[in-house]
DNA sequence: CAAAAAATCGGACGCTTGTCCAGAACTTTT
DNA sequence: AAAAGTTCTGGACAAGCGTCCGATTTTTTG
């Protein structure tokens, strides 16, 4: 009975898959423009120019401009988040843990290409446009849990106002990416040892 | 010889006088537009019709659209550090200038109606647009020179990283800020209380 | 109180934007 | 290999944008 039935869900699932594969592909591409331009300045024209596609084919795969953005904009910071829980997971003990979570933030700063610009442009939106405050709420709360799981891995208690400290981090992270926009960028030496220096005195 | 001139001399000291106060005023009511839609999404008509200008008006008086913005952003920002730093001046001893220092940031969210939101959005802005790197520069070293002036008021020695510090507060100022803007905010004294908290590691 | 200057208005301009769609090109199914 | 379904194209469209400017009103000047 259930038969043909099967078989057209096995279809279905395989053609969902491919669209999803091709709508991160498009994603990937649109980052590049995204994080060059930033959000207020970034055209559907750009991105289409930019990556290769045509722009009917952005209207075909995404909604409208914000359901795009916000796609990309879960997409590399899932990622990021991701990469970051595992180097955690890595780490043993006190020292490690503080040097795997200095070094993703700086490799954060120096590889991503500063491409984190971005997230903050959104968290940024999303304080005048709620279209974007459910995706921004939902990475700032991954990005708490990865200060948590940091406490977890070192067998600390956890804080009550874990958020606070989050807050901080993130103020420094956000002033020194900043800064390394500017004239004079400092070596990756440099920023880990500062943010050691600050999350010693944290963790 | 110079009799006229010096008239004429004064005459322009009066004009200029009287222009820079119509722009003052126009600033004010076009942060009123700004600060509720943003960077992104407030056009010259926006704030024309919310302050009951014309178009021509704004361009009477300002080069561009950033020339505006970019005025109205130095404008209110002047004023908070000068308020800021006013009452800095007036805490005498340890204490007073931790409550000072809380009674200010908690007053910037509440009672400023989170006006600060819009020093956030150029401040992002300035990230892929160099036309407001300056402002932002000028604004973020200002900010700066109030924590230093705190540290002072202590007579205690100003670390070096003292911009560090600056941006953990900074973080933290900006999480609380956009907290306060969702389903649950807190109140007055409990904002107070979180910043003294803070403030008394710190400080 | 004329004349000159400054301030203000609102519409016109050219351009960019997001969105939509008819049809071509390509894949998959029968 | 025909049919059906999917993917992709490029242009059309209205709406909204910043900017500009000639005409009008208001203020200042001699």
């Amino acid at each position: 009975m259930n038969e043909l039935p099967a078989k057209l869900r096995q279809r279905n699932a395989r053609k969902r898959a491919k669209r999803e594969e091709k709508k991160l592909q498009i994603a990937s591409s649109a980052l590049e423009a995204l994080k060059e331009l930033g959000y207020a300045n970034t055209s559907l024209r750009d991105i289409a120019a930019k990556s290769d596609l045509s722009l009917g084919m952005l209207h075909y795969y995404f909604e409208d401009r914000s359901d795009l953005i916000i796609f990309c904009v879960r997409t590399y910071k899932d990622e990021f988040v991701r990469r970051f829980s595992e180097a955690l997971d890595r780490a043993e003990g006190r020292e490690q843990v503080i040097a795997a979570f200095s070094g993703e933030l700086v490799a954060a700063i120096v590889d991503d290409e500063m491409i984190h610009k971005l997230w903050y442009d959104i968290r940024n939106q999303a304080m005048f446009d709620d279209t974007f405050r459910p995706v921004a709420d939902e990475i700032e709360a991954m990005l708490i849990g990865i200060v948590r799981k940091a406490y977890r891995r070192l067998d600390r208690e956890i804080p009550d106002d874990i958020d606070l400290l989050y807050a901080m981090l993130d103020g420094v992270f956000r002033y020194l990416m900043q800064r390394q926009m500017g004239p004079d960028p400092v070596s990756r030496e440099q920023l880990r040892r500062i943010f050691e220096r600050i999350l010693s005195q944290f963790l």
